[in-house]
DNA sequence: AAGTGGTCTAGACCACTTT
DNA sequence: AAGTGGTCTAGACCACTTG
């Protein structure tokens, strides 16, 4: 049984607070490892001598710092660390279009994990402002739409929207369901538009509910932004693609020159 | 005054999240604009006929979230956006340390905010396995570990450690606070060691308490955090750079090539 | 002094999971 | 049925900020 420690009311420290600081103790020291079970609220209450509420406020603290997460008539467990997927910017190296592999099918050989892909939508819209930049468009220029969820292991890892010129995907599969061999980006250099380099902002936040949704998110846990934007040998911008990420699951790499 | 709509008892949504989505598209549309004052609690528990602590709940919700932050005697005020500081991968070219600048004395004249740096401590240590595989070390080999934090018009947004390999710093004036112009990049180049590329390793998730101190972040603020590596003209590895930066103030950019 | 959020109590009933 | 977390009530006292 997991040894713990009392509250002391001269502290300066509320309760919840010290209460909160022995569970973090505990689960960083190992006492309480990834998947175990920390003691019901019940019995913490009675073992620290407070009201269930005060319980409670010291477990939300930890569940806002994604420490652990709880389930309704189970319990609180500490969360288990997902296996981290390394992204190299090599992903959208021409050779693995060659190969009729779309990126995501590249990682997941490299990482060993089942990829998956759903929830895709293609539709024909304006774009709004910040795309429209990106692709440098004229007001009423349409794009293509194409949105999906990626999964790695049954467990949903990434949002993605594509934006892609309307007149780019004139006659190609690019407006179907299914792109067909290499993706959108084999698409593209098919007709025409090789692809040259691509850039991408990162950032960091906290989900919307819609995006905790979607992509099962628990309390407490950040997703990554990535907004790519590719570029062909004219140096035309050809695909803008948003995409929301569960931070615990990934770490991007980049290299660049000192020059 | 702020408009708002009053619960209904018959949705299966709790009554807290039906007050938390109302404040929330109350922000979200632009009625409460940032900096703005959210009803007091007791305003809001009168107005929905809930308890105090219902309402607690629902702005508990938004704090995590990072949409306000509450100031206690205060009230509890909508969450201005921060300034974004865009970090171009560029930001470590020769031609500024050329000019003795350091990389965040070349963004911040890029962005128009005020720099500055405090918390410098240098120590000599055995380095963490993560740092020393990096640096591609042998079992006892020495590093010069420089840690500092960075402000941004007087607010911090960064911190950042330096682990540079004793071997290297050695009658070089990386061991002593002040480093001279160009920072320790243009000291390790003076020394031979031409730099060649770095690589970057970017992830995110939700600070430790201290991060949360010494960054002064609200509850339910992320950290992106950035590893650095940096090569010379031998590819050997010169320094590994560990940094943490408030979420909100960064956005990070790359461009890589398709080849 | 008045108003604000921070913390806490001692209950209650509910929904969900497991036995 | 028993145990778990989810939600809620109706108070209380405190610390902090402002007029």
């Amino acid at each position: 049984m997991l040894q713990l420690g009392q509250i002391d009311r001269a502290d300066d420290k509320p309760p919840y607070r010290q209460i909160a600081g022995m569970l973090r103790e505990a689960i960083n020291s190992g006492q309480l490892t990834a998947g175990e079970r920390v003691p019901s609220e019940a019995a913490l209450s009675e073992h620290f001598g407070v009201a269930r509420m005060t319980v409670r406020q010291a477990v939300q603290e930890l569940r806002s710092e994604g420490l652990v997460v709880s389930e309704h008539g189970r319990g609180v467990f500490v969360r288990p660390a997902p296996p981290i997927r390394r992204l190299a910017s090599d992903r959208f190296a021409r050779r693995h279009r060659a190969e009729g592999k779309a990126a995501f099918t590249v990682e997941a050989e490299k990482s060993g994990y089942t990829p998956q892909v759903d929830n895709i939508a293609v539709t024909r819209e304006t774009p709004n402002s910040a795309v429209a930049e990106r692709l440098r468009l004229s007001e009423g220029d349409e794009v293509v739409v194409r949105s999906r969820r990626y999964l790695a292991d049954g467990r949903p890892v990434e949002t993605a929207v594509s934006y892609i010129p309307a007149a780019f995907a004139r006659d190609t599969k690019i407006e179907q369901v299914d792109t067909g061999p290499g993706g959108i980006y084999a698409r593209l250099e098919e007709a025409g538009h090789t692809l040259a380099r691509f850039t991408e902002e990162v950032g960091a936040r906290m989900p919307t509910p819609e995006e905790r949704r979607v992509l099962q998110l628990a309390a407490g846990v950040p997703v990554l932004t990535v907004v790519r934007t590719a570029f062909d040998t004219d140096d035309v911008a050809v695909e803008v693609c948003d995409t929301v990420k569960a931070a615990p699951a990934y770490l991007l790499e980049y290299g660049f020159s000192a020059r």
